[in-house]
DNA sequence: CCTCATTCTATACAGTGTATAGATTTCGGA
DNA sequence: TCCGAAATCTATACACTGTATAGAATGAGG
């Protein structure tokens, strides 16, 4: 912990970087997340990111797959939670849950123009997760194996569809009228247990 | 149509601006779809378009109304047409179609982060689409009566948030494995009909 | 005809991503 | 141990963005 005189080489620049985006991320939200600015946070000339990841897509993109790690844990400690209903409904709330919890990295997640998915970091954390949505919908292989049958390929695809379409309009306001409704009364699980049986 | 000389003041360049900001975001996405961009392509100053819209949010919103009013319209083209097989799955096609054919505008109307609801213009056409789909679900109101149901209200939601998953993820490439999937065959409205089976 | 608000241009400024050159440090091989 | 090469970090520069401001040109009303 040398602190009067920093030396000329962090030493530890790439995480310390990841980490003060993901500060960056939940506190100021996607939009503040320049690379400028995640520098300025640990310190560095505002060109010091560059040899470690590249371009703002190379940042944005190893912050989404540390995203979608938490993600696919998440979905993973709801399905392997032995309280639950259904492992469908428990990975949708765990789903809607981390949408709602962690709003700026889920945008980042899944709205970010800027990511760059052939990055192997990102496709394998990212494929991970969809492997886990696909395994809650009882498409056990997650793999499209030539033989799974595509009515649990419909119902995997129905269901994430449904889940990612609920909390899409959830993080943009769009469900504020319908919780405002009478008899729904602001409540987000039981609006979306109502989606999932409707 | 003078040519010569184009006079000081364009005379209809509000419309005009919103031409080009089409143009741009046809042609070159979201991304490219810059103030100054837009400027440039109706040949004006990159400050011309104050006056009429403000900021940037305020281009972005009135182009965003038109996408909505556009959608609107396709909408209620799918629900009445006589040969439907029903009014939730034609509504759902359309979206979707929507989604697929003006991928860049149905970007501007559901992922633009600079987009401002509380101007008349944007507030109303997103609420005509948006009771264009509740209608179609069968919550006939569309406004949030006090007495619609809740299972009819839930019906509702999880028909907008089935299909606008399904739009979202198809438009970002995360379906594409599925669709490569023997059996499935690329077929993205067969897909969409079994996920609204699921 | 005069005044004034509106429309449009010109300029300026802070912010961004990124390319490039150069300084500093680390590291592997003789 | 020492030296050259590679990696890391800084400094500078450039094109681009949105937006604030001042001023010129035009149109409308009295």
């Amino acid at each position: 912990m040398r602190d009067v005189k920093r030396p000329y080489h962090h030493g530890d620049l790439k995480p310390a970087l990841l980490l003060a985006a993901g500060e960056i991320l939940r506190d100021e939200g996607l939009p503040a997340l320049t690379l400028r600015a995640v520098a300025r946070r640990a310190g560095v000339s505002h060109m010091a990111p560059a040899p470690h990841f590249g371009d703002l897509s190379g940042l944005l993109s190893e912050l989404a797959a540390v995203g979608y790690r938490m993600f696919n844990d998440a979905l993973v400690r709801a399905q392997d939670y032995p309280g639950a209903r259904s492992i469908p409904n428990a990975t949708a709330h765990a789903y809607v849950g981390f949408a709602r919890a962690e709003t700026a990295m889920f945008l980042l997640m899944f709205r970010s123009e800027r990511l760059d998915f052939t990055r192997p970091a990102l496709a394998e954390a990212a494929g991970a997760a969809s492997r886990s949505l696909m395994r809650s919908a009882g498409a056990a292989g997650a793999e499209p194996r030539p033989a799974i049958g595509l009515a649990a390929l419909g119902r995997a695809v129905g269901q994430w569809s449904v889940v990612h379409g609920f909390a899409m309009l959830l993080i943009d306001g769009r469900l504020e009228d319908v919780l405002a409704s009478p008899g729904c009364g602001g409540d987000v699980a039981g609006l979306l247990d109502l989606a999932l049986a409707g």
